[in-house]
DNA sequence: CTACTATGTCATCAAGTGATGACATCAATC
DNA sequence: GATTGATGTCATCACTTGATGACATAGTAG
């Protein structure tokens, strides 16, 4: 029997503390800045875990990667364009920086990460949106013009965060959104 | 008499030197990934005479940040915004990351290089932008949407060179820099 | 020539990093 | 309850980093 019982060392448990610790503090400090000893202290765990269960620290990257993905449960799918752009803004702006946006914005990637990346966009964004553009007769280049929205998206939200441009960084979401959405149309025309 | 010898030792030559040096090394790895001893290397030069001329590795980054600034001879006063969006694309699509444009899309800024960011813009950036939309009947939010503007651009640009967006990182640069401009015209109307 | 300052060189420190392996302890199985 | 594998703990290593200060040398002024 696989019972659901809550055992007092239970491994599954603590990949998930360890997972759900370094994914916060990836997006607060960046890959470099999060310390293998700050994620085990803030997971309550043993540093020395994380070699177990993730060989190393990029293997644990690469876990809260996955279990983003896996956890990202937002149905684009039929969706006007539009209606796309709005809800990914709005995601990637209220919750922070997830992992894979901040990885999409930083500087090089590595091999492993950047395949990740690019399967997950494909399937849960530029798919979606190339077809919704596809039928709102956007013509040839969804798959560019998706793209386009997307990295103009991510650049909207990382300059918005981090307060480089200030009058961006102190509009009201939905000003700002109600401007993504008027991008987002003009490409269809 | 203030002669311009060539002498075997030159602070100037050398603070230039290490400018140079940083602001390659700043562009490749980022700050975090450029160590001084690489820096120094690159330019010829002990590094400890970073120390020496700029207090410390920060200051050479702010360093950095200045002499881009003071070397942005682009001038975009007086120009369309379409025009404006169009050459900051490809001037952050040819360059590869500028420090600034590496800094304005990371997580965190410094208060000291956020305050420098910010100038930057300001003048160079979405002064012109914004002036350029108001003359051509942007209506009110002017200054909100030229850095929206400037936001997207980054955005395209940073995707475009870390490869997470593969169609438009093996696109035309006139290809995206025509869906730019359609971006900066669809702000207009 | 001498002395003095600017400039450059070098060795080294203290702190922090990720990783590792020996050891301890829990819990399931017989 | 003894055995055994899974899980957790701890000390420590090897390495890198930014920084610092003592020292060396060039170039100039007197």
């Amino acid at each position: 029997m696989t019972e659901a019982v809550r055992r007092s060392r239970d491994s599954g448990a603590t990949r998930q503390a360890l997972i759900a610790a370094a994914r916060e503090l990836f997006e607060e400090k960046g890959y470099g800045g999060a310390t293998v000893r700050a994620i085990g202290e803030r997971a309550g765990v043993d540093p020395a875990l994380i070699a177990r269960y993730f060989d190393n620290k990029e293997g644990l990257y690469l876990a809260t990667l996955s279990d983003e993905s896996d956890q990202a449960t937002v149905k684009y799918a039929g969706l006007d364009p539009e209606e796309i752009v709005d809800r990914l803004f709005h995601r990637w702006d209220e919750r922070g920086r997830t992992p894979v946006a901040r990885a999409m914005a930083s500087a090089e990637l590595d091999d492993e990460v950047l395949e990740q990346i690019r399967a997950l966009v494909r399937l849960r964004l530029r798919g979606p949106l190339a077809e919704g553009l596809e039928k709102a007769g956007a013509g040839s280049r969804s798959d560019l013009i998706g793209e386009v929205l997307i990295g103009a998206v991510l650049g909207i939200c990382v300059t918005r965060a981090n307060g480089a441009l200030p009058v961006l960084s102190e509009a009201e979401a939905d000003e700002v959104a109600a401007l993504v959405r008027k991008i987002a149309g003009s490409m269809i025309g």
